[in-house]
DNA sequence: GGCTTAGA
């Protein structure tokens, strides 16, 4: 068995073997599991005689010996458990050991005597051998043929990775591919891989339907095979929503498609022909009828979109019907109001005392307006003034010693936006998916089946929410709330199919409050002005020419970094701090990476000193002072995603009481510990992503656009990134790049079918 | 390729 690759498994790394005793938990979606294990066999640093082992695993088998590969790691809530990066079972050892596994009931047809027989003829090897060349077992005496076909079947099912990682291999099958698919499916690997190679489309992760066709090809699946054809259909849908933002695809525009990926050029074997396109297209109405895809009209969905699409627009439609009665009149509301302002201290434009009043006379409002139009006063002002009229108090903690629910929800997209929300408000905030209740896969604790409870539900950041999640939001709506969609459509899209807010404000049917006013910066800013330039899609001015709050530096990709970090210091040299400057960039990887560049600036914002301490952590550092961002919600410590800190010490192993290397993170209201073992769920935070910073503002932005961005660049992209900026916008790039960003207009073909569902069903005027 | 993300 040498075929197999030893680095898979580098013995040297820490692992634990041992026997299964039982599994606590397991979830068939994604495979997350939680089993005990007899500890046999581990690596020196540890001693304990049970270990409960956690992670992406297939079920295991009950009394059978496996090896895990990764590192333990203390849980809150559950103490100590291994963290399992992969695994393989082992074989039996000793002569009893492989005599009482193959007289185990997993080999149904073998008793102790036939498994006797078997060892004695082929030795403690047994196992070894057989699977190598199931003919040695011809050598066992009294063996039927049929048994010796099931001890085979049996044994290859059981000590799947190495022999299918053969087999994988044998398909042109990699390594880590490999790894996956065994993760995946464990000993069915091989059975679905050879009953529909094309499943591994659906169940794993960076498979796509080129791949799945050349593993189902070099299986000797016909080029004209229906599954091909159908796999072929299922996948062109779901490419068109994942990379292109489509809810449904026009039927005509769906066949030629998918013609065009299955007839490859030189694929084609002799003998076989072109597929025309009636043969997709017959495909495409099975696959509508066994409800697989769904065809209205001439519109193809995935059956989870038209799902969401539907699903959300009833609900949109029952909260438009309801009417809703304000228990106090408009002197009333305009007395509240009043006393608020001397409250906060501040005077509402008139516009947006009107967005207040609007927002409590409905049950569904849109609030939008440009960057800068003071939505987020706007907020406060009606979560204030809801609060006041329907005598709700906004302590938190009134409804905790009451055990009630906080009636008034505060939801963003992002973690980062929903911090603003919160920091804004006074109030918490959650992301949509924290507010729901997050279980993993498609699942959420809320749903119509039990819905959130709440009087007041404050989306910010609309633009962002995708189809499918807004599906999810609304159905877990109680009946009687009021909702506040918040957001500007030119500002950036899900990333998920669909284009809700945009359809919800095109549908004319849902009262819509625009504020006009710019509040934030100068009404002479130039900043504004070269927004509404991109938002046209029309660049007036020459870009290169300096603004006096504004300038334009020409450099390449290369010099990206470079250029930022000069532009960054001499910001310092003037007097502003790593607070005001904040640098924006759409992508993580390549040379001007949003990566690259935080590295770079570290060394602007916070050089290396003789008294600071650093700690490496893989292939970068963490230096005291360092800005940071929390990236995942982190309960235990109150920490969210969107969180940004300051390092203020870091504790060397010999220091603190665990004997692990720490951080110690400067959040607004807490300090945070982190083990170097957490340090994932922090990163450098002097260039962000710009997806990240939509409802975030800073005095100074700095934006790099060069061509190496260009799958990301869009008109949307560089609008929402330099309206950031509240005194200064730095733009340093290429300007080809730029002006092709400006160009390229996102959301104009996204095919979704909200807008004419909500016109056809409300104002139809049919209840 | 940008976003979200807990579980016994």
């Amino acid at each position: 068995m040498d075929v197999i690759q030893p680095s898979l498994f580098d013995e040297s790394r820490p692992y634990i073997k041992g026997k299964l005793k039982y599994e606590i938990f397991h979830n068939t979606d994604n495979l997350y599991t939680v089993s005990k294990i007899k500890i046999v066999e581990a690596t020196e640093d540890i001693d304990d005689k049970e270990m409960t082992v956690v992670g992406y695993y297939p079920s295991l088998l009950e009394g059978e010996l496996y090896t895990f590969w990764g590192q333990v790691k203390e849980h809150p809530r559950f103490g100590r458990q291994y963290q399992v990066d992969y695994f393989r079972k082992e074989l039996p050892q000793g002569r009893e050991g492989v005599i009482q596994y193959l007289s185990s009931d997993l080999f149904p047809g073998i008793g102790e005597k036939t498994a006797t027989r078997i060892v004695d003829t082929l030795g403690e090897k047994a196992i070894t051998l057989i699977l190598e060349n199931p003919d040695v077992l011809q050598q066992v005496p009294r063996l039927s043929e049929e048994q010796r076909q099931l001890m085979y079947r049996r044994l290859l099912e059981y000590q799947g990775l190495e022999q299918i990682m053969v087999k994988l291999g044998e398909y042109g099958i990699g390594l880590s591919l490999s790894i996956q698919i065994y993760q995946t499916y464990a000993e069915r690997a091989m059975q679905v891989l050879e009953d529909n190679p094309y499943q591994l489309i659906e169940d794993i992760e960076g498979i796509g339907f080129k791949r799945a066709d050349a593993i189902a090809r070099a299986m000797g699946i016909r080029y004209d095979a229906p599954e091909r054809i159908r796999a072929a259909c299922h996948y062109f849908l779901w490419e068109q929503a994942e990379q292109n933002g489509h809810v449904y695809y026009p039927l005509e525009l769906v066949i030629p498609g998918v013609q065009k990926w299955l007839n490859k050029q030189g694929e084609m074997e002799s003998g076989e022909q072109e597929i025309d396109q009636g043969r997709i297209e017959q495909q495409l109405l099975e696959l509508a009828e066994e409800g697989k895809l769904i065809l209205e009209d001439d519109r193809l969905y995935l059956p989870s979109l038209f799902f969401a699409e539907k699903g959300f627009a009833k609900k949109v439609k029952q909260l438009v019907k309801r009417r809703v009665e304000l228990p106090v009149s408009h002197d009333q509301f305009l007395r509240a109001l009043g006393e608020l302002e001397d409250r906060l201290g501040i005077q509402y434009a008139e516009s947006q005392k009107q967005a207040i009043e609007q927002a409590l006379h409905s049950s569904l409002m849109i609030l939008t307006g440009g960057p800068g139009t003071g939505k987020t006063t706007v907020i406060k002002g009606i979560v204030e003034l809801f609060a006041a009229i329907y005598d709700l108090p906004l302590d938190p903690n009134v409804y905790a010693q009451r055990e009630e629910p906080f009636p008034f929800l505060l939801v963003a997209p992002t973690g980062r936006a929903a911090k603003r929300m919160e920091e804004s408000t006074g109030l918490p905030a959650f992301t949509i998916h924290r507010l729901l209740g997050w279980k993993g896969g498609q699942e959420f604790d809320y749903s119509e089946d039990r819905p959130l409870e709440g009087k007041l539900l404050i989306v910010d950041e609309t633009s962002m929410m995708d189809q499918w999640l807004a599906n999810q939001l609304f159905r877990a709506l109680p009946d009687d709330i009021h909702v506040i969609l918040v957001g500007d459509q030119d500002q950036l899209p899900s990333v998920g199919p669909g284009q809700v807010l945009r359809d919800l404000l095109d549908s004319g049917q849902i009262p819509v409050v625009e504020l006009k006013d710019v509040f934030r910066q100068a009404q002479d800013s130039s900043i504004i002005s070269l927004a509404h330039q991109i938002k046209n899609g029309r660049l007036q001015e020459d870009i290169t020419q300096p603004k006096p709050d504004r300038r334009f530096f020409p450099c390449s990709s290369d010099q990206v970094v470079d250029v930022v970090s000069r532009v960054c210091q001499s910001a310092l040299n003037k007097g502003y701090t790593p607070k005001d400057i904040q640098v924006l960039a759409p992508m993580y990887r390549g040379k001007a990476g949003i990566d690259a560049l935080n590295e770079a600036l570290q060394q602007t914002f916070n050089p290396p000193a003789e008294h600071k301490r650093e700690l490496k952590v893989k292939d970068h550092i963490f230096r005291v002072g360092d800005k940071v961002l929390q990236l995942v919600n982190n309960l235990e410590q109150h920490v969210f995603n969107g969180d940004i800190g300051e390092v203020t010490a870091i504790l060397l192993a010999q220091e603190t009481k665990e004997q692990e290397d720490q951080l110690v993170v400067a959040f607004e209201h807490k300090e945070v510990r982190y083990k170097k073992s957490e340090l994932h769920q922090l990163t450098l935070a002097y260039c962000c992503s710009i997806h990240k910073s939509q409802g975030s503002e800073y005095p100074i932005v700095v934006v790099p656009v060069v061509k190496s961005y260009q799958r990301m660049l869009r008109r949307n992209l560089l609008y929402t990134a330099i309206t950031r900026g509240k005194e200064y916008l730095i733009l340093c790039g290429e300007k080809d790049a730029f002006d092709a960003a400006i160009d390229r207009e996102e959301a104009a073909i996204r095919y979704t079918h909200l807008k004419e569902t909500l016109q056809e069903w409300l104002a139809g005027n049919h209840s």
